[in-house]
DNA sequence: CTGTTAGCGCTTTCAA
DNA sequence: TTGAAAGCGCTAACAG
């Protein structure tokens, strides 16, 4: 049923040395040759054993990608820019999904780790990184995404989150926001963190209140959850600008002021996003938010693997960071 | 550098033989002698090859899952509901991206084929099988996703389409419209012409109009560019009811219309998409939209494929089909 | 209950 | 330029 190079070998009358000769090094074996051979596999309908390959090889030709968040259109397009820049490199991606679970999270690690993948990009789902010390220890070519490394034990491709949180608060303050709400969680996402940091830093400059309402994931219900929260303190009490942690968040928050409740957007309560998702400019005000350039995180952190991959253990790990970029809708100001 | 079971056996003081068996078969082992292999394995940071491992037993643990659009929140939430059920059953999901392009997802196919995954699920993005019908023929579970078979090839887990689009065409006339149009493309995609089927059939038969518009993709571009040239229209010669092939064109639609443009909707032009995603309900507009039950399909997609890998070729091919189901909200009914 | 042994399918020297 | 042979790390009989 499974055809292997040795009944490839018989059929074109060769050795399977020859064979193998023309899968990996056509150019060493003589055009006749080359051509009875492939037409062996053709006619047998050969296909080779990745298994057996890799563990003879010793090398793998796919990389594993551990994203928070699976649903959450910045992941896939981190996902969609690492999968360009790999296969035109002849590399594969397998995607898990952590979901914010660092249980699920090791699943994949694991699951990786067993089958000898080249390298793993990851979006860590908290802080604890000795499991992919180890790992990187062990020789495999690990690339941080989307969050820097602070030590110099992995290479990273971030965006300043810090810098984002900044840039979020100050427009609020700009429209003359002064009571400010940040909504996000978990913290021990780095992300949720860093973004609180920068909107802390520039609340508190400007003598602004930062009010802080947690999550427990970065998800469309938790905001809706919160945001129902909200409209039902009495207006007075209610900040007059909210800081989501991502746009599902402010979706979520949108959703539940504007078709639950009554809270006027931005005039009441403004909103500014993060990510830009495609669905921001779509959304039923659309949505002020901090832009990523997501797809480009995702082809820098191949670039990052395979110079890793390619130099062994001493390379010198690089962290890229781009600058994050304020994209302003009618979240925050009417009718521009 | 890598540790071997040969190395774990030489510290635990046990053979080969029974460091494979505390892996595979603990409870053939005596207590004391699983420990002992137990605590050598960590102490070594030992991890298991599944190459090896996979090449000697014959199987495989994981499957394939090729979606059309990655982006796309629908096939996010099949491959949610897959990777779900997938994990209950201890195995692996490895996702495929061909962006319906028959190439790309032939380069999946080859790749999912060399790593002699135990079953494939896949959203064609084309109509000629022969190359899953070999795979099948080989012994490899196939099944369908999001798309009926209609020989008996294929297992397959559905929604029926054809219905979905006469329930959304059905919708529009109720509500008083005459003029309808229908966005979407390439017909090479079954989902996009059986749509079509079913809104033709409905139209036809209520002696409606039904303009077709196509798209070169089901992507939210896509939409906005037919929107601009609708709205570019003299509004007498425009339809007044718009059945987009899935949300993502719909959405795009919105945009271009209430965005860029002065179209009002709904009572200008009403638009019905398709999957309700989660982003339907927060849209500019909120969406009126057929949904389908993302997450089962991709559950139900993995117990097909594993009763198929259980009973091997000679299992009855199933055919699930689910209904679709309509979801009004204000893109065709004002403040219901 | 534990150890020995024979490969799984492939790549890669090394000779011819 | 081609062929023969030696494993990669593991599992699964089969003996002991």
């Amino acid at each position: 049923m499974t055809v292997s190079v040795r009944e490839v070998a018989a059929l074109a009358g060769v050795s399977l040395g020859t064979v193998s000769n023309v899968l990996n090094r056509p150019e060493k074996v003589a055009p006749a040759t080359v051509e009875r051979v492939q037409n062996a596999i053709a006619e047998l309908g050969f296909v080779r054993n990745d298994s057996a390959r890799q563990l003879r090889a010793g090398r793998s030709s796919t990389v594993g990608l551990i994203v928070l968040d699976g649903g959450n259109p910045f992941f896939t397009d981190v996902a969609r820019g690492a999968e360009d820049a790999a296969m035109s490199k002849g590399l594969a991606v397998l995607i898990g999904n952590s979901d914010e679970s660092t249980e699920r999270e090791a699943t994949y690690v694991d699951l990786f780790e067993e089958r000898r993948v080249a390298g793993l990009l990851i979006s860590p789902a908290g802080d604890d990184l000795a499991r992919l010390a180890r790992l990187r220890d062990q020789g495999t070519a690990v690339v941080l995404v989307d969050r820097r490394a602070d030590d110099e034990h992995f290479a990273s491709v971030s965006v300043d989150d810090v810098a984002g949180g900044r840039i979020a608060v100050s427009h609020l303050l700009a429209i003359g926001r002064q009571r400010i709400a940040f909504v996000g969680g978990p913290f021990g996402i780095r992300q949720v963190a860093d973004r609180h940091a920068g909107a802390l830093a520039a609340a508190t400059a400007a003598g602004a209140s930062l009010e802080v309402l947690r999550t427990t994931s970065l998800s469309v219900l938790e905001g809706r959850r919160i945001g129902e929260e909200l409209q039902r303190r009495p207006a007075g009490s209610r900040p007059d600008a909210v800081f989501a942690a991502n746009d599902l968040i402010a979706v979520g928050l949108e959703q539940a002021f504007i078709m639950r409740g009554s809270v006027v957007v931005p005039d009441e309560i403004a909103i500014v996003g993060y990510d830009d998702i495609a669905f921001a400019e779509a959304a039923v005000v659309p949505l002020t938010s901090i832009r990523q350039p997501a797809q480009d995180l995702g082809r820098q952190a191949i670039e990052l693997l395979v110079r890793q991959v390619e130099h062994g253990q001493d390379v010198d790990l690089e962290h890229v960071e781009f600058t994050p970029e304020l994209v302003v809708r009618q979240s925050t100001v009417r009718e521009r």
